[in-house]
DNA sequence: TTAATTCTTCAAGTTAACTTTAAGCCAACA
DNA sequence: TGTTGGCTTAAAGTTAACTTGAAGAATTAA
């Protein structure tokens, strides 16, 4: 056994995408996002952990749920910093996500009846048009506008 | 009154701006995507329908559901070219726009049931986790990942 | 040992949905 | 008649989440 095995110990970042199915580049991305900090051998490689696997994993379902990188870097800091996350780690942030999920399908279903009402009122009617003003955006992207649906019935 | 009262008729961008609540800006940026299509007066300038308040108004609400602009063009299309909308018009896009968002609650709620699920197993035991490579995302900017969440055991 | 991979960094490009800036025309009021 | 203020266009900037490209160093395979 040569002397630097221990060196070049973990997973290059070729074997890392290739387990995870993410690009190289975007796992540096996730990198620059720190929300994964490999360490690095004597030339500078990058050399991952095996739990990094999961790290990432956890980032790619996260992402899939419709979470941002600001997000899921905060939930990722609630896993320990100097041991590998255990299952109760992993459910514990999980357990957070789901919440937030139940959250937005309320959300959704809230808007949801709100165009029924719409549709049921014509949408036409305004003022009372029950998605004037909406305050919860499905996605808010930049700058939403302030008021929706006109101001005046006599604008069909 | 004089002479030029017929040509100037209709709402400027700035009147429009306020009576919707959306910046000038956005206003043109939806013009280029032709969501709205002004006429203009002698000089150039744009000059809007009154209908035009209505239909900047369903974009609106439209992005509140989470729609993009490629959508809503789309649901817009189906608008009559010649004549100002109606009621009946405007409820058959809404209620097209309802059948979908209910489909999305449904694709949520069965992301949501494969995380309790996920929760349910640790999130960790992997080749049965129910959350390894899901077809639906809840939102897919970009392209996505292959497969997720590790491809061996021994990788906690 | 040489050639082919794979890795490194840094900068710039991509898409969506806009905003901001620049430079200049037009319109309304005193 | 001037001078604000609103309008015009075109181009470039913004954010998120990456990808692509360039140029060069390290590792691996033959």
């Amino acid at each position: 056994m040569p002397a630097n095995a221990l060196r070049n110990r973990g997973l290059t970042i070729g074997q890392i995408a290739s387990r995870t199915g993410l690009a190289p580049s975007a796992i540096r991305y996730y990198e620059d996002e720190r929300l994964v900090t490999p360490d690095r051998n004597e030339s500078g490689h990058r050399r991952y952990a095996r739990s990094d696997i999961r790290r990432l994993s956890f980032v790619m379902i996260s992402q899939g749920l419709g979470f941002t990188i600001a997000e899921i870097r905060e939930a990722l800091a609630d896993l320990p910093e100097h041991r590998t996350p255990s299952k109760a780690d992993w459910s514990r942030i999980s357990r957070r996500f789901g919440k937030v999920l139940d959250a937005r399908i309320e959300q959704m279903q809230a808007l949801r009846s709100r165009l029924d009402g719409c549709i049921g009122c014509g949408c036409l009617s305004l003022k009372t048009c029950s998605l004037y003003n909406p305050k919860d955006k499905a996605r808010t992207r930049g700058q939403g506008p302030r008021y929706v649906m006109g101001d005046r019935s006599d604008d069909i």
